[in-house]
DNA sequence: TTCGCGATTGCATCCGAATGCAAACGCCCA
DNA sequence: TGGGCGTTTGCATTCGGATGCAATCGCGAA
């Protein structure tokens, strides 16, 4: 409609400048919070810069600043069920701290080398990772002064900054309640073995078991709904006097559990009780209303954004963890005692 | 362990001239795939940067080069369960091209402006947006010259690259297989109001059943679980001779609406047949086994990054639509005819 | 040994905004 | 009307790498 080429319209703070008659360092301190401007010119400069439709160039900013805005947000199976929402709030709170999220998606944990030469390369102002790092790469980011936060993994004896859902206590709760309804033969399906979530859980819920004497199946999973199924199928295969209770390290697994068994004509939890983790939507649902433990995932996020937000602020800060109690969710995929008080 | 403070780490290209004994340029050229450079001293200066951990600082090549390599990814609703997958996907093959995803995962579409204006600061070298841009929105994106992909929405008229799963072809031939089982009382579950995929796929099933002399039921929804179980409700309240089949204008509602339908007594797909769109992953479990179309994701991710990146390298390309075909699965949920043909 | 030509290399400059410093300004009071 | 002081303002420089251009190098041919 205008001019045949628009000319690659990038308007400049130099652009503004000429033509609000003033220096470019005015028009950068207009920006620039408590910067000292002339009301009068201020509000001049600004009328301009809206009407050229000028907006500072970040990457110039980062450039001198050395504040890039961007925040690497490092999640390793997007399609978990359960990290969607996370990312979602991740990016939610980020933005309301005025910080970008720079995604990287992990098709497996070999990546993560790759992944941090690009977190090099564009000079974010910080990491949040729910993937595995190995000891190397945390050295790495760490040498580099770059502020970081793990999202509900550890870091064994590693000083680092983390968020973590509590799966002791979690475990431990699960357990007791399924104990204490009369349940004696256990079985666990545990997520991938280099998941420090699914050790966790197994590992918590083991010793809980064994505090009561009880020694549970296990069977190995991959947090998928498939391995739920496959899980079950083994457990069964390997109880001979067969099954009370199942707990799943996660929710998924647990769906594909209770699915599998009622397949088998087992009804849940009449026949098998089975209890999962996490809390993800599916769980709720009518066709399951899963027994678990939900993550607070609001409360969690942004305790993760904060810390995070409080290192870039302040790189001093020391590494801090801050462990969240799942909320119990009854649900009745597990039969339980009405009340445990 | 090393030094008691390290001096901020930041290793730019004057340094590993400097340690190599050579001009800044020599560096800059060595990362340079095509420039010229001696063998002998690119060996030489690229051993110097490894050592000194040396990697281009991408914010200062921006700057130079005005490209960014960082596309903006825009999505309204993460937690839709199809986005999930969406992302991932996206994400892999943008990285695979040398781009990153900047994400901005949308609270509400009122949103999109904000959103649009850190897209500018950001010199993004495009978009993809799975999300309601308004013309002014996309005109200012053109005025810009900046690519855009839209993902599985339509802009009227406008003339923009879009990639999209074939609404039409899709209900069509749910319709159709519906309507040649004996179904003649139909409902539809819409998404929002302001959703294109949506209205095209209600406009699609409704001129469809038109055109077999029939006229369906509507009810609102919003593309989650609870407005399938409402839906079924107010669909049920309407219907005064019932209702034969239900078409969901996506899977979550689908299911939301089996459940709410056998928390009636209601046999699905015996006294009721219940149809989807999208495929996402719990439409295949076995409490749903959901007759849907599936959308190919992985196709159309690929159509998408591929049609932003033609336009990046070459600006003057003009607009296309690539619609794909969806994959009709099954499933069991609706009662149809064993072979169509 | 010297010339010629293509391959290397370094110099200088640029991208766009932020900021220390000093000059210029405005205002109040004596 | 002049001096003093706190604001505004502009200048010049900086961040880190890319690149046009001219100078230099290397090597084979005469």
């Amino acid at each position: 409609m205008a001019a045949d080429r628009p000319p690659r319209t990038t308007v400049t703070s130099y652009d503004v400048a000429r033509a609000a008659g003033v220096s470019q360092s005015a028009v950068s301190r207009c920006f620039k919070p408590g910067a000292s401007v002339a009301p009068a010119k201020r509000d001049r400069i600004m009328a301009v810069a809206r009407e050229l439709g000028y907006a500072p160039n970040a990457i110039a900013q980062s450039l001198i600043t050395k504040r890039s805005g961007l925040v690497a947000v490092i999640i390793s199976n997007l399609t978990n069920l359960y990290y969607p929402e996370v990312l979602a709030e991740l990016s939610r709170r980020l933005d309301a701290r005025g910080m970008r999220v720079l995604l990287f998606a992990l098709q497996a944990e070999s990546d993560v080398d790759a992944v941090l030469a690009e977190v090099w390369r564009y000079r974010v102002d910080g990491i949040i990772a729910a993937a595995r790092l190995l000891p190397a790469q945390l050295a790495a980011i760490a040498e580099r002064g770059l502020p970081l936060v793990l999202y509900n993994r550890l870091s064994e004896g590693e000083p680092v900054a983390s968020v973590c859902c509590d799966s002791v206590a979690g475990e431990t709760l699960l357990i007791d309640r399924l104990v204490a309804a009369g349940h004696r033969r256990f079985g666990i399906i545990s997520g991938p073995a280099d998941s420090s979530v699914s050790n966790e859980r197994v590992a918590a819920a083991t010793a809980r078991l064994a505090l009561h004497g009880l020694v549970p199946l296990l069977a190995p999973g991959q947090f998928d709904h498939a391995s739920g199924r496959a899980g079950l199928e083994s457990l069964l295969a390997q109880a001979d006097g067969g099954l009370d209770a199942l707990v799943a390290a996660n929710d998924l697994m647990a769906i594909g559990a209770i699915e599998a068994a009622r397949a088998r004509g087992l009804a849940v939890p009449g026949d098998l009780s089975v209890v999962g983790f996490d809390g993800v939507g599916p769980a709720g649902w009518d066709s399951f209303r899963l027994t678990t433990i939900r993550q607070p995932v609001q409360r969690m996020t942004e305790a993760a954004v904060a810390l995070l937000a409080e290192r870039i602020a302040q790189p001093e800060l020391p590494p801090e963890r801050r462990l969240f109690a799942g909320e119990f969710l009854p649900g009745a995929s597990a039969r339980l005692d009405p009340c445990p008080e």
